[in-house]
DNA sequence: CTTAAGTTTTTCATGATATGAAAAATATAT
DNA sequence: ATATATTTTTCATATCATGAAAAACTTAAG
């Protein structure tokens, strides 16, 4: 399962001794890693009964049992009576939410703007909607000299960037036409979607696809390849995206580069609790 | 779903046999409620060492060292190899947060927090009833920037939060004494009701009134109002606040923040099949 | 650079205890 | 009533979790 998790924790600590790449884990306690698998397994699949479980991971009834009760103790399980199957409890949750309180939207994602950046070689940006536009609050930037730059803390109108128009596509429409407005939609450069009909036929594609882009729709020369990110509510709160020269993104590229795109999207979409689309 | 689902277990599965009031649990793990012991006491004191934690809790540290290492191969804690301190990590947030999809409740109330806050311009937040406590499940944030910040997962004691009394206003009496013991209520700040007689008269003008106010009765600076929100067994589930700076929500400006809470709660309430109090 | 103090891992022997099989207890269905 | 399905307990056994102490390592100080 959770293959974000993985990640390579180097842990350099205080006492690490000798044979530490070979044998990763013989200090993992294995009953607890055990229980712990229920506990996840659990989680993905809710409502199940207990034979159900036992059966499923090939464990004895006794077992599992035994693991729900202790956990059910400390209140991260939880059984519901009427319907003779479990669940996660409300202290994983109150347990669970502390991780929220450690870092911002902002901290959690850099591990995935910087992979992000390394795979594509391009600047790659966070952005969260700031009423009616982009608010640009993180970026790691590429190394290479001619850079996309626009500074976090820079605001772009939602029709004009690829994060914007990745949220965009991802909102009901009544929200959609709330945040849009009635005024016209301001144009940065002759390929700026102003027609409101096309816009919303952008945004169908970029929903299909799973990324939106921006082909020199805010700056001449800036093409930006953006796929949204979702919440524990599954509301896409955030977007990531690269942006770099129209001359080392081309036409070919974009597969590739959405893929990139809509996968660290995924990934911190996983690490927020979120369910990713498919 | 379910009603409060706390409120002691008492679970009568298809086996259980005879002795079971009499010894509670003797089919825990001990191990297992060891290492749990570890993982929530790590997710009250955040950003311990492990020979702190080992100390503190009396353990040694090897122990201690095993379990965490345990738990961070999947994810459930993290190192932070920069502090040399342990966390609760990501995974533990995602299967915790499977709690909130346990009843739709959380996103049914979700458009009418959002239309709340936007109405208000204020934070606004949903409860449940969780043991002697509210357990706060979801929150739409004010974009203000002086905000009243308590996340998700919060625990607050019933008598000293704004949904608590609301709640408390519509309980038989019977569980209402019951839920809030007979220990003395303890006082956060100056304001807190602490005398029993006083609280029952303001829940009294809560329930007269439709909502409930917190003035500064758990934060100082912090005020709350709240309202109700009924199943569709007509039991108070669930409430709904906004929360905010005591300059922003003067006294003049409580009956409109009242009657928009209230609002929202009867609208939440109507969505969820419940019928809202006249 | 050397020494010292503090912290984290590992090793190892031992006993606690987690485990599965099977039986008992209980519920549901026929 | 009987049969079937599921959960809980009992019990014997070997696994394996545990603490003590040593080793590995880091940092701080001399």
């Amino acid at each position: 399962m959770g293959d974000t998790a993985a990640e390579s924790t180097p842990r350099r600590a205080r006492g690490r001794p000798r044979g530490w790449d070979d044998k990763t884990e013989q200090n993992t306690i294995k009953s607890l890693d055990r229980a712990m698998a229920v506990f996840e397994y659990l989680s993905e699949n809710p409502g199940l009964a207990l034979s159900e479980i036992a059966t499923r991971m090939g464990q004895s009834p006794a077992t599992i049992y035994r693991i729900l009760v202790t956990l059910e103790g400390r209140g991260l399980v939880e059984f519901d009576a009427g319907a003779q199957v479990w669940h996660i409890g409300s202290r994983a949750f109150v347990i669970g939410a502390r991780f929220l309180r450690r870092t911002s939207l902002v901290e959690r994602a850099r591990p995935f703007l910087r992979q992000l950046m390394e795979e594509t070689g391009e600047t790659a940006n966070l952005g969260i909607v700031q009423g009616a536009n982009v608010l640009f609050v993180s970026q790691v930037e590429t190394q290479a000299t001619i850079r996309a730059f626009f500074a976090p803390g820079t605001l772009s109108p939602l029709h004009s960037s690829g994060i914007g128009k990745a949220l965009l596509s991802q909102m009901d429409p009544a929200r959609r036409d709330r945040l849009l407005g009635h005024d016209p939609l301001e144009a940065f450069t002759p390929h700026t979607l102003t027609d409101r009909q096309a816009l919303s036929a952008d945004l169908d594609r970029a929903r299909a696809l799973g990324f939106a882009e921006d082909r020199e729709e805010k700056n001449l020369g800036m093409r930006c390849i953006a796929a949204p990110v979702f919440d524990i509510h599954d509301e896409a709160v955030a977007g990531i995206s690269v942006s770099g020269p129209t001359s080392r993104m081309p036409e070919e590229a974009v597969p590739a580069l959405g893929r990139a795109v809509a996968g660290a999207a995924r990934n911190l979409t996983l690490a927020l609790g979120g369910t990713a689309p498919a």
